[in-house]
DNA sequence: CGGGCATTTGAAGCAGATCAATTACTGTGG
DNA sequence: CCACAGTAATTGATCTGCTTCAAATGCCCG
């Protein structure tokens, strides 16, 4: 979307490729690192805060829990994201981050990147763009939730879910969804249902196709597709009020 | 909501008080001041990211605009916060700050923040606490607005700012609404129509009560009320996707 | 005092939720 | 390797909360 993959040897201030992140943090702060398992959770939600974890394989969804139950997947996590850095303001996880399938993270101290930071001010940097990237993020979803309809939601997933592979250097024809329908419709806002529908619905507009066992697996021709989807949902507009 | 009004003189590392994170900001860092009126643009969407602006008084609503002309309310913003803080990561910021009424913001150069960091790190744990606190909020907004009905969403919102007041040491039992209700629409994704029936219910309900002139000024007896008015709400639960 | 905008309120329509039933896939034990 | 149980996904029919459309009222400001 932006220019973020840029920097081949990235003076201290510029922005870093994900790669050379993990390379600058593994060289300036001590890391835990731990091997994890679909469905294992990274980050309980409400333990004390005392470290920041940075996705280095895998993929990872971020949960918040209401006080009453209810649940809302607010994030996705992948290769280069930090996770945890809710904490920071209240002392106290904010959600629980829950792998989605096998990967490796990252702990790092939040002090010790505190002290790295003195030195290294490229890590600070690196840090405040993760977490600036999760904000942009953030915004985006809302944008979506508030201003599309159901159909468009689940195309811009798609094309979010590819964009996040390209950026790492994966393919983006063939995706495997590492979700079921019901969390895809819990992070759009959406019911499992409409999901499957809208899914269906692109299949039969070619947009995307399933691959022939396990609708998981999904080939998307061309991303750009995605986008023209959306579009084309849109001639018919959804109602939420518009400003002034 | 969390205990984030402690620390009386504030140790280094712990959580200050809004009105300490000013004063930290004023002896470390040049600021630039700024007064602005209601609609004046502090922010523009898209411009070369250099600043940090923190929010001395007033009250700013933060638009994020997208490529094809919708835009979407996708914060609130009150003394001691900060704004501008997406456009570190992709060098441009990523979206509108707009001044709600009068007030007096603060300009600060990100790298002499950096700099000033370099020397004052409690300057640099009050930036990450104001990031993460803006993380946790979204958090909250997207959980309200994908697990709620209107009617709750709406309370929620005064309940919002009514906290958001009382953290600040104002009064909450009568709040001004700086919003139209199209704008109060557009943050909970909603109609106008929908905010407004959801007030004139709740003004039915004996939940809040409208001041005798002027439908934005709006006194709340107690605050709790709103609470039970959202779980009253509830009992009829809204249909998004649970999980697993 | 009057024009223009914000808000309220009512009535009707619809996108998406809910309910329900079938099909397809995954893993497990024989 | 196959049968079967349990879960995930699809698809259809119906229902509903919220949007849309419409109209009246109230309020601010020149």
């Amino acid at each position: 979307m932006h220019e973020t993959t840029r920097s081949p040897q990235g003076h201290p201030f510029g922005p870093l490729h994900i790669a050379e992140v993990l390379q600058l943090v593994q060289a300036s702060v001590p890391i835990q690192r731990r091997l994890v398992r679909a469905d294992d959770v990274v980050i309980h939600a409400g333990q004390p805060f005392a470290n920041l974890y940075i996705v280095n394989t895998g993929f990872y969804k971020l949960v918040s829990l209401s006080g009453e139950g209810r649940e809302q997947v607010v994030g996705l996590h992948f290769k280069g994201d930090w996770m945890g850095l809710d904490g920071i303001a209240g002392g106290h996880y904010g959600s629980e981050a829950v792998a989605l399938d096998t990967g490796e993270i990252w702990a790092v101290s939040y002090e010790a990147l505190l002290q790295a930071a003195m030195s290294t001010p490229a890590l600070l940097v690196a840090m405040h763009s993760a977490m600036s990237r999760e904000l942009v993020r953030d915004h985006e979803a809302l944008l979506s939730l508030c201003t599309l309809p159901a159909d468009a939601r689940v195309a811009g997933f798609l094309r979010y879910w590819a964009a996040a592979l390209e950026q790492r250097g994966l393919r983006t024809d063939h995706v495997t969804l590492r979700m079921s329908r019901a969390e895809i419709g819990n992070y759009l806002g959406m019911t499992l249902e409409t999901v499957s529908r809208a899914l269906s619905r692109m299949a039969r507009g070619e947009v995307i196709h399933f691959a022939e066992k396990g609708r998981r697996e999904i080939h998307i021709p061309q991303v750009q597709a995605l986008t023209s989807f959306i579009q084309d949902v849109c001639a018919t507009p959804v109602g939420a009020a518009t400003l002034r």
